[in-house]
DNA sequence: GTCAGTGCAAACTTTTTGCAACTAC
DNA sequence: GTAGTTGCAAAAAGTTTGCACTGAC
């Protein structure tokens, strides 16, 4: 993922936030910088703010946990940054210059598959709604991946279902 | 929600359990009637572990918060209930006899809405994904309500936005 | 110089686990 | 009688908060 992305968009991300901070009267900190730079340079998709975490300390630059909890809720607004909850499982993703998707979580092992959509996630984001502005849609479908439901099927059989 | 369900309805749920529990060789508990009971008697169609347990309370029925959770998994899997990570909420959604529909979540105040639409959930549901066998599928659109939508334009004038 | 932002540790919330007692079958 | 289930309490996991210090503006 990371090292896919071409210098000018890390370069517009960097823009993108400068503005956004300016904009609010926030500040821009190395720290900030950082975690998009590491948002952007995570080699999955979608990562917890564990993974984001050892990112950092793989980039040497150590920040409080609590630090990245609050710049997360940030970037959401900045709109530089997704929030899913896969299963019990809080994760991430970088949002700037990526495609409309939506997400097949494994129930049992937890996988998560980005699909690309546009058709459909752009009727979703036409739909008008009564009572309320939508700026995201987020599509999960929950199920099993072949090897799980394999595993599934196995063990089914045993219990004489 | 809870009163406009009919007791055929209630009959099959019980059904449903008790042949669910059978094929799996567990057993048919008081406990485990008595949080069907609660769930396709709450008043909202969401509601989390806590006011599940007050329900549960109302009837005068107790149960340790450690059975609630062991038995959500249980009954997500016999088919007769969701669960929803709403925001960082987490919400169970009574399933039998529910017409498909989506969410929106206020992203300030946290109002959920439900919203039917057939058409689009059927789509979904046809989707054929290479390496993923797909059971549910579930919309969520992030936004704000109305109410919040108005306070949040008024805050950022206030910001010079 | 000021105040937003940070690090750190403690607190809090939510969910899971271990174990003894209970009960559905 | 024998497991599967339950209640209880402790533990674990994830996130937030309070406060003193730092550094962006």
């Amino acid at each position: 993922m990371a090292n896919e992305r071409t210098n000018q968009t890390m370069e517009q991300v960097h823009r993108l936030l400068e503005e956004y901070l300016h904009r609010r009267g926030l500040r821009v900190t190395p720290e900030r910088k950082a975690i998009v730079d590491a948002i952007y340079g995570m080699d999955e998709p979608h990562f917890t703010i564990e993974q984001l975490n050892a990112r950092l300390e793989a980039m040497h630059f150590r920040v409080a946990l609590a630090t990245l909890y609050n710049n997360m809720e940030m970037l959401m607004d900045a709109g530089l940054l997704w929030r899913h909850y896969f299963g019990p499982v809080t994760c991430y993703e970088a949002s700037y210059d990526v495609k409309p998707h939506f997400h097949c979580i494994c129930r049992e092992c937890g996988m998560v598959m980005n699909l690309s959509n546009d058709r459909l996630t752009s009727r979703l984001a036409e739909t008008r709604i009564r009572g309320f502005k939508a700026d995201d849609a987020y599509i999960y479908l929950y199920g099993f991946c072949t090897k799980c439901a394999a595993a599934r099927r196995r063990r089914s059989k045993k219990l004489k279902k």
